[in-house]
DNA sequence: GTCTATAAATGGATAGAC
DNA sequence: GTCTATCCATTTATAGAC
């Protein structure tokens, strides 16, 4: 069992994390946190020397825990086809944006709000996860199995489509995850499919 | 010509503007504004009697611009059939978002820091642009033009997709406007055609 | 580990001289 | 219309009692 020491570190996070989803990290105060987890906003510098550290632990921890999870499933997914890897990465990213929809949304806002050194070490890391889909498309261009024309900008705008889900998706929503993994799949799918003729 | 008082207003709303876009709303002090103005941070409330008001002008005159130029482009493309208006409006949303890329990284990131009166006068007409698309969608499905599963799904991942060119456009980089508008509309394109069976 | 109290800096906004 | 000066609230972070 977790200490308190460490259950009130954790309460520390989550208490952040909901308040910066909702009004930003720059405008979020130290007293504001510490009210949310019931302690004294002196209290909280026995868990974090800084504001700027709690930030960065939310998003380090947030973004290895996604660069984890899906080696995880790829290492499930070894022999199967470009294609069905390529689904599997969809739903993957979508059912992890579905979950942890607060921490991919603080993710893509707060990039700005981290200092210079923090901000390379998270930059690092999205450049990790967004080489995973990259190499996916890649390769299945280079197996014929997929057909698009660029793949940088290809990557990134599947990314685009998929990440903007944290900024309407909510719980209580008309649409389950499953529903919402259908309908991204046959976008994506038939966007990198080649074989029919287009107007340009 | 405009008067004095005039362009002292209009270069406030650029300084701002391009300190919004770095370090965000909330980080930035009417101070600095000033400053980069080469004015006191007094003679701002000349001009704009708050900071949340700086904020408010710059995202409605840019949601404005927004609508009003698609009106006008819409105009010229009524007799089209709906592919072609899709495409006129894929590549009417990329070179404006290349445009004015600080404008449109603003109005998505900053929505929060808006008091609750003005986000209601924003939504609104993100609203509007937003059912610009659906329109065009569900017209070109009604038609059998387009097939897709959920409009208003299908709306927003397109508009996702499409936006977060913001995140990462260079006006020194690898591709021109003209190209990035090639790349996208055939992603889009393929996405909403629907004459091919596909694993789901 | 949490509290109260406070230091030290910075924020938005205003008043009044020019 | 801009300036200097200032008010007042709030910020992050620290010090020391318990």
């Amino acid at each position: 069992m977790s200490s308190k020491g460490e259950r009130t570190a954790k309460g520390l996070l989550e208490a952040a994390r909901d308040l910066f989803v909702i009004n930003g990290y720059a405008a979020v105060s130290m007293r504001e946190i510490a009210l949310k987890m019931g302690i004294n906003a002196g209290a909280i510098y026995n868990h974090f020397p800084s504001k700027q550290e709690i930030l960065f632990r939310l998003l380090q921890d947030h973004m290895l825990d996604l660069l984890e999870q899906w080696k995880i499933l790829e290492a499930k997914h070894e022999h199967h086809s470009d294609q069905l890897i390529l689904q599997t990465f969809v739903n993957f990213h979508i059912a992890f944006h579905v979950n942890k929809s607060k921490e991919v949304f603080i993710s893509y806002m707060e990039l700005r709000s981290l200092n210079s050194m923090n901000f390379l070490i998270i930059s690092k890391l999205r450049d990790d996860y967004e080489n995973v889909l990259r190499k996916i498309l890649e390769l299945g261009k280079k197996n014929k199995n997929l057909d698009f024309k660029d793949a940088e900008i290809t990557t990134k705008a599947i990314l685009g489509m998929l990440s903007s889900i944290t900024h309407w998706y909510d719980i209580g929503g008309r649409l389950s995850t499953r529903e919402i993994q259908k309908i991204y799949w046959e976008l994506i799918y038939q966007s990198v499919q080649g074989d029919k003729k287009i107007n340009v």
